[in-house]
DNA sequence: AATTTTCTTGACCGAATGGTCAGGTTGTGG
DNA sequence: CCACAACCTGACCATTCGGTCAAGAAAATT
């Protein structure tokens, strides 16, 4: 154990309850104003702990968005990762809308935060897109070029379609006000949103 | 004129292009930052003036905020307002991403700074969403719903096609970053996403 | 129970921020 | 060229920000 950058010590009970209050609390906080917008204090407040012991935990506001953006990128890429080379081309891609439309539903601030870092030129996160997202990104590309190129899809530029799949299923997490302002504050516009991608990304990729 | 609100005296020509520095430079600095992570510093290193000089042309931060929303709206508005009910629908529509797509290019910063306040719930913007945008969003949308019913597109839901219309085109403003990263700084993604969305949402509207 | 470790906080600090103001400079109409 | 208005700025101010620290309270260990 010669590894001086890692005190690996076993979180005690109250570290593991604390870090996820303020976690979740900078969750809540950050994805609503942004990294510069948000304050330490809102985020003691909402986490119900004292400024100096949220530094306790943490090295700093930095330290705290950093551990949420790396979180996040893990359950972010699940979805695609999930694609599996051997289903069925059609089904998978709509699956894939389906669970990203899910994220979107289940896990607005998520969707919001990562909104606010790119938007801002992802000055915290440029390495993690351009590490694992870009791998990723470029295998399932790949992969559905191959399935076009076998006939089972009609073809399109694969990473605009990627693109089009995250724009559509993330605007309803990144632009809720404005959504439910032009849907009359409807139950859940979500609904009728995966019913509509559905249809269109299927009319786009039936060959 | 009884009018005591608007102190309307002709603006000279200092005025005139010093407001407009001031207007350009804090357009750049909010549209990258947001409202609360940008700063009168930024703005007044930018636009070459000093900070107390902006405060003489401004009321206040948010003035400077609100001064470029408003400008905004009426820009973000007039593509949407050119749909014509007495062309030919599919043509109309496609034009309408076009125009949408010319000004993700062209007006980055502005697709940026609308998606910041929304993101953020549109505190400074909701009045206006709620009046400018929702009128016309109902008036096409209705219109778009009849073209349907004469069998003149195929049918789905207007509002989650304008919705998508949005995402994917201004996608390529907002996440212009990860957009960059993932196609390795191709020259003009938007050329490649325009024909890509022509096809989509032909296929998509042909009866 | 004693002691060591972990946890918590009030008080405080330097830097940054939005904004003010008195007074100087520049432009402009007569 | 004079006088008045418009324009501009250095110095300053109150508040907020991220962050520190010494010392107390609570757990855990012995």
């Amino acid at each position: 154990m010669n590894d001086a950058t890692k005190p690996v010590k076993k979180p005690s009970r109250i570290q593991l309850r604390n870090r996820k209050r303020i976690l979740d609390a900078a969750l809540a906080v950050f994805s609503q104003h942004g990294y510069r917008g948000a304050t330490l204090d809102q985020i003691a407040d909402a986490s119900g702990l004292s400024k100096p012991n949220i530094l306790y935990y943490f090295d700093g506001k930095e330290a705290i968005h950093v551990t949420l953006l790396n979180a996040l990128m893990d359950n972010w890429l699940d979805p695609l990762k999930k694609m599996d080379p051997d289903g069925d081309p059609l089904e998978e891609i709509l699956g894939y809308i389906h669970r990203k439309m899910q994220m979107s539903r289940e896990f607005p601030r998520e969707s919001r935060l990562f909104a606010n870092e790119v938007l801002q030129g992802a000055p915290r996160m440029k390495p993690h897109l351009e590490t694992g997202l870009k791998t990723l990104f470029d295998e399932k590309t790949a992969l559905i070029q191959r399935w076009m190129d076998q006939g089972k899809l009609a073809p399109c530029d694969p990473r605009h379609l990627l693109f089009s799949i995250w724009a559509t299923t993330q605007h309803y997490a990144d632009f809720e006000e404005q959504v439910a302002i032009l849907t009359d504050g409807e139950t859940d516009p979500v609904d009728g949103a995966e019913q509509f991608l559905d249809n269109m990304f299927r009319k786009l990729l039936t060959p």
